[in-house]
DNA sequence: ATGGCAGTACTGGTATACAAGTACTGGAAC
DNA sequence: GTTCCAGTACTTGTATACCAGTACTGCCAT
């Protein structure tokens, strides 16, 4: 929903300066930690500091860059209480879709979801497509109920657990993932709505706990200290 | 949660133009349609286009300005879409968030909700004076369930909402809603689940009814098609 | 009076220059 | 070796200049 403002097709260099960091920083290309020098990004990506610095602004509201005036711009860690906000947002909005579904379950919207499954299906699975599928089938998901233009808001909440669960996709397989994507869509076409509500939550629950899995692991990629300041390197520590 | 890039008490131009915009444009004194000359703000508010220019970069993130390339900005008009889905989120998430209240909620947290009630029962209560209690009181209602912190998501969602709100409030006396949030709560330390679920639901859809009634008499504040472009006036004028 | 077209005054998007502030670096003093 | 301090090289914040594009204005031909 958000954006709206710049007409679909117009071509600004924010546009696209914004889109590419997005995508580097939730691809763990730009891993968190990250110093994002608005100098240098300009440089690299051709343009001046003005679009680079629009972005950085934005990426930073998306809560996906921290910006410390006279000390550097860095990719922000992850920070638990956030991706647990973000998680309770998403469970409350995507369950209360799923209750709002009509029974027989719009033929279309289901074929278009059996067809997603389908892909998510097939062996040897990049990771960037299950990406690309998951996000996929849960805004389909979210289309049964008509509620389809409440998407953005749940996308955003989504994005910080996205990136996340990106840490964690070594933990649990994927197959893991499809299958309950499997049995959600199936109870709902077999009108069995306590099951695939419960499903769901246990899916999405799952994402979480896989997080979990990888903080133990990885804690300094997680913030720890609200208040803490990152000293400027090429890579930022957090004292 | 947003914002907190910049950390407390720094002083920026940015940010202080943001926050008068953004009051101006809640409180109405902007209303919806209105012109916002990136050159006129600068002078008017004496520093230069930049930090005006991120300011309604973050406003039309958020929803509140629409920005025309080439043609101008404007105070955005109150988008029915946008709104139900705002709708749709907050009733979810504040739906859920009262299933996880514990069974006797925290003393403490319901004292505050209990003077919170007061000041809102207090006669002739001022306008501004009820948006913050109404605000402080659906917080603290969040808190009680520990989700506190999804607070940001859903005042962000509530954002247009409130708005709306403000153009209907002379609709619906205040004293209904105020009774209301009596209800809910007097509800919830009762132990009685089910009264306060559908209470808050009710009360929920009436706010959004209220601006139903406003749309009707008032459609030049809504957007009725999300393709038009206003031309430039000194107050805009969708065709 | 009316239709069309050029001129003009505005718009936001971008590039650049300068200012204020932070942190590292290297050397001098001890 | 240690401490302190000045210098320097960076950072983001702000101001300004310029560009491409839009829409209104008023003249001109009809």
């Amino acid at each position: 929903m958000a954006a709206m403002s710049l007409p679909g097709g117009r071509r600004t260099a924010r546009r696209a300066v914004h889109e590419t960091l997005r995508q580097k920083v939730v691809t763990l290309e730009l891993p968190p930690g990250s110093a994002l020098s608005e100098n240098e990004l300009a440089a690299s990506l051709g343009v001046s500091r003005t679009p680079v610095r629009e972005s950085l602004l934005l990426l930073s509201e998306e809560g996906f860059v921290q910006v410390f005036p006279q000390v550097g711009s860095f990719v922000s860690r992850v920070d638990p209480q956030r991706v647990a906000d973000a998680q309770f947002v998403r469970e409350a909005v995507e369950l209360a879709s799923l209750a709002a579904v009509p029974d027989p379950p719009g033929d279309d919207a289901v074929a278009a979801l059996h067809e997603n499954l389908e892909q998510q299906h097939r062996p040897g699975i990049d990771v960037e497509e299950f990406f690309r599928l998951d996000e996929e089938f849960h805004r389909g998901l979210l289309g049964l109920s008509g509620h389809s233009s409440a998407w953005s808001t749940v996308a955003s909440a989504k994005a910080h657990l996205d990136r996340a669960r990106r840490l964690g996709l070594n933990e649990t397989p994927p197959d893991a993932f499809v299958a309950q994507h499997q049995q959600i869509l199936d109870a709902l076409v077999a009108g069995d709505r306590a099951t695939a509500h419960d499903v769901l939550r246990s899916h999405l629950r799952a994402v979480f706990d896989d997080i979990e899995q990888v903080r133990a692991r990885s804690p300094e990629l997680f913030a720890s200290d609200a208040g803490s300041v990152p000293v400027r390197r090429s890579v930022a520590v957090w004292t």
